[in-house]
DNA sequence: TATATTCCCTACCAATTTAATAGGAATAAT
DNA sequence: ATTATTCCTATTAAATTGGTAGGGAATATA
């Protein structure tokens, strides 16, 4: 089915919530977990990959919480989520050749090869900023729809 | 992890073996998983999804087989990989917002409708024909290679 | 007609992966 | 010292994946 697991897409939902909230300091994994109806013991999980990575800043003991490592215009969705997932590759003989014995010879290598790379190049090409400037901009619409 | 399924892996290597022997006339299964070194038992049930998607023909009986019902150049990788997927969603919700409460104001569902569009397109672009041109020049070159 | 060959269909199953939960240790502020 | 929070490890139930097994139905040919 070609899913993305919940990993990438809590994780995404994760960050997106910290870009909401740049401004406001550390924020608590607690509220996250509120806000996006996530289980936070879930989250727990994926917080040490997002930091490994470099994507995320975390403050131990009371009043601590996480913030981002930069800013939202600085973080793309394709770091996230390869963070998060791995790999993005359809096929797991593109990046590991050696557990296929086929490789050499393989008739769809190069297809999943090139679909990888336009979903890499398409979660590139969005950062954290323009996801949620977005997300303002349909909020704020639909406020005005409905006095 | 993203990963297509062996369902959609090994039946595109089912079809790209048929449009290779597109001008053979049928072809038995028991060939296509010799050659491909896949098992027949598994390619069984995913003859079903592309028979029913209206890309493959069958023959039953002695001396019956499978062949492509259109050209190699007629089908493109996003049909055979949809029929034998589903969906190439990201996320369940795109498709069936129903299931999702959050789906009206979710902040993450542009981004993943988005990325389906893209590998929608970049499978679109790809027909039988072209991958198998490419694997015999491929052939070809490396041939010329070891005299 | 009998037989061999092939596709077709259903049921079952073992292994892996996924999406969590649980319990506590480490750290920082008050 | 107490409280709040991140961090770490182990366990687990459910779902998915990637098959196998066995037989039935259709067709060509002898
Ligand atoms: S490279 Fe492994 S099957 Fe194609
Ligand atoms: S639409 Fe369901 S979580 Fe985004």
């Amino acid at each position: 089915m070609m899913r993305l697991s919940t990993k990438g897409r809590y994780g995404t939902r994760l960050m997106l919530d910290l870009a909401i909230h740049y401004d406001n300091g550390l924020v608590l994994l607690k509220d996250i977990a509120k806000r996006q109806e996530l289980s936070e013991g879930y989250l727990e999980h994926l917080v040490p990959l997002l930091k490994s990575a470099g994507l995320i800043i975390s403050s131990r003991g009371a009043r601590g919480g996480y913030k981002l490592a930069k800013t939202p215009s600085e973080i793309t969705i394709k770091e996230i989520v390869t963070a998060l997932e791995g790999t993005l590759s359809p096929s797991e003989c593109i990046n590991t050749p050696s557990i296929c014995q086929r490789a050499d010879f393989c008739i769809t290598r190069d297809v999943w090869k090139e679909l990888e790379e336009k979903i890499l190049q398409t979660l590139e090409s969005m950062t954290l900023k323009d996801i949620v400037d977005k997300y303002e901009d349909k909020i704020k619409n639909s406020v005005t729809y409905n006095i």
